[in-house]
DNA sequence: AATATCTTCCAAAGCGCTTTGGATATTAGT
DNA sequence: ACTAATATCCAAAGCGCTTTGGAAGATATT
């Protein structure tokens, strides 16, 4: 029971290759009778396209890759890639193209480079989610040689596009519906700048202070990691600094966990000592304790999203690039 | 700037085309001497293999594929499978092989049949992860048309390996744990046969309980179905049924923190009252109030152990083919 | 009846690689 | 000096597909 070609089909009928190839392509030059029996005969001998040969011959090899990391140090991280990888599988699920991961990881250091990859293996597009803005394969991209979106870092080429949430919305948001609460003094935690939407943040926080009459203090902004560790140390360090702030904001979930424990060790209680809102809702948020009121990232849009501009891209590769940013939203739980 | 094949070396080298491939790939029917030639102004033209050609030549794809859901109703699920990916990815990262992923996701209703995925693009092994026991996708895999491996499901043929964490000893060590604090009602909370651990830790429970000369209440023992809503649920039937347990035992750790938030509305205290044992040890458990006492899987094991073995089965088709049981440990922290 | 136009088919070339089956040149064996 | 063995190279075929450039037959046009 050997895997069978068109050749066999073609002997079967008595018909040529040819014929038998363009009757499977629905190619005009070939009367719908015979199509019609070459797709049933094919049907029944149980004929698959070879997608080699194909590839070979069409110089299409309907292939996007997947570039991302596994071990982002936050590991609430792996969810937010998942959901986004999610909808990207999701997305090119209903086109022709499949899915391969890049090989190895982002951080090993021993990589090839991007060139290689995508061309021995005829990839057509990347899409690239948790690249770190000193990532080498940063400046690959950058030599615009292939059809890509990124997610949350700001590269816009002819071929190149790039999708983030509304981080400014986020912020602001946050902010808001703290001040709405009648805090006055806000401590934000950020992240570290090796992320491209940590800047992004700490920027929006600012705005958002200033909208609403507060001023800005820079003695309580801490940046930590987006582990929970570092939520909670810089929290610590907060509260040894300086404790006359009432409400947190954390550029991550995981490290708006981390500070509520912080508090709590304090012998003080969130929301009523201290208000916390997180970044993200990564899902356990909302099993924590408190749970998590925070700002939550549509994942598996920004997947499917971006996705979706990524074949358009490799469809129409002279129209023009543009970012995209997805609308983000507060929601409320008890922590705030 | 176009793309260098093997003809365009030759050319500049004045050699053949014959020879060039020999070259590099290290055939003895060349001398030294043209090789480290080639070689040099391989690397110097930029030159990669395109697969497509080698593979289509060779008819050998070195391309494995991911089959796994993305939808797991319990969105726990995914770091658990993140994880295992991670391992199957770090495994075959120093191999030749890539990974493709299997376009469509496990419940979509119209798939294309996994032979024809699999011939199509041929793919040389399958790593299956978080299959159901009615996927029919099973039914093609049992025809062992193809080299596999598959977690958490027990299938063994002449092509497929299956590995799992060790469920009976998980079951022993909680309950073993919770006997030793004294503990005589211990309630369990087991997921839906859908998943075939879950008969698994079922019986491993009532091993664990004879072992400890309790005696195996039926009317203790609830079926949920993995989510945290379903412990939730459980937990208040339990309650509602009858109160005289002072522990439960839940498959999930999902659904042990419902079950925990189902012990808090009743107005009772965890660890005090009821003490909870969860199951996967999900990196959440950590962060979750009070913090999870849970088994820990090795996520990234089974996905790096299975990947091997796959590996094995591919190169060797003849070999033997095993079951692979891989430990588990318990995690004590506040909730037991 | 002769030419032009479709329609339907096919043989052969090509995609980029590996491998088979010689061919040529060099070295060794007597 | 002449054959046998060895080393090094190459032209051509083949992997399974699509597509080009004709060819043959059927239909339409004058």
């Amino acid at each position: 029971m050997a895997i069978i070609k068109l050749i066999d089909i073609a002997k079967n009928l008595g018909l040529s290759l040819t014929t038998v190839s363009r009757a499977l392509n629905d190619h005009k030059e070939v009367s719908s009778e015979t199509k019609e029996l070459v797709r049933k005969t094919a049907e029944e001998m149980g004929y698959v396209p070879n997608k080699f040969a194909q590839t070979l011959a069409l110089k299409k090899s309907h292939l996007i890759s997947l570039l991302y990391d596994d071990y982002q140090e936050s590991i609430s991280y792996q969810s937010f890639t998942f959901e986004i990888i999610a909808g990207v599988r999701n997305y090119f699920g209903s086109t022709p193209y499949d899915i391969i991961i890049v090989p190895g990881n982002l951080k090993s250091s021993r990589r090839e480079p991007l060139k290689n990859i995508c061309y021995s293996r005829g990839i057509e597009g990347l899409f690239v989610v948790g690249i770190r803005t000193n990532d080498l394969y940063l400046e690959e991209l950058k030599e615009d040689f292939i059809p890509a979106v990124i997610v949350d870092y700001p590269l816009l080429t002819k071929k190149v596009s790039y999708i983030q949430s509304d981080n400014l919305k986020g912020c602001r948001l946050a902010v808001d519906y703290l001040a709405s609460k009648g805090h006055k003094k806000i401590a934000f935690i950020n992240g570290h700048n090796l992320a491209a939407v940590s800047p992004l943040r700490l920027k929006g926080y600012q705005i958002a202070l200033r909208k609403n009459g507060l001023l800005c203090d820079e003695s309580i902004i801490k940046t930590g990691n987006y582990t929970e560790k570092s939520g909670y140390d810089t929290a610590k360090q907060l509260f040894a600094e300086r404790a006359d702030f009432s409400a947190i904001f954390a550029a991550s979930d995981l490290m708006a966990v981390g500070a509520i424990k912080a508090i709590r060790e304090r012998g003080l209680k969130v929301p009523e000592d201290i208000a916390v809102v997180g970044f993200d809702d990564v899902f356990f948020a909302e099993y924590s304790h408190p749970s998590l009121t925070t700002i939550r990232q549509h994942k598996f849009d920004l997947g499917y999203m971006g996705a979706k501009e990524l074949h358009k891209i490799i469809e129409n590769p002279e129209g023009p690039r543009k970012k995209k940013k997805l609308d983000v939203e507060l929601v409320i739980r008890e922590s705030a």
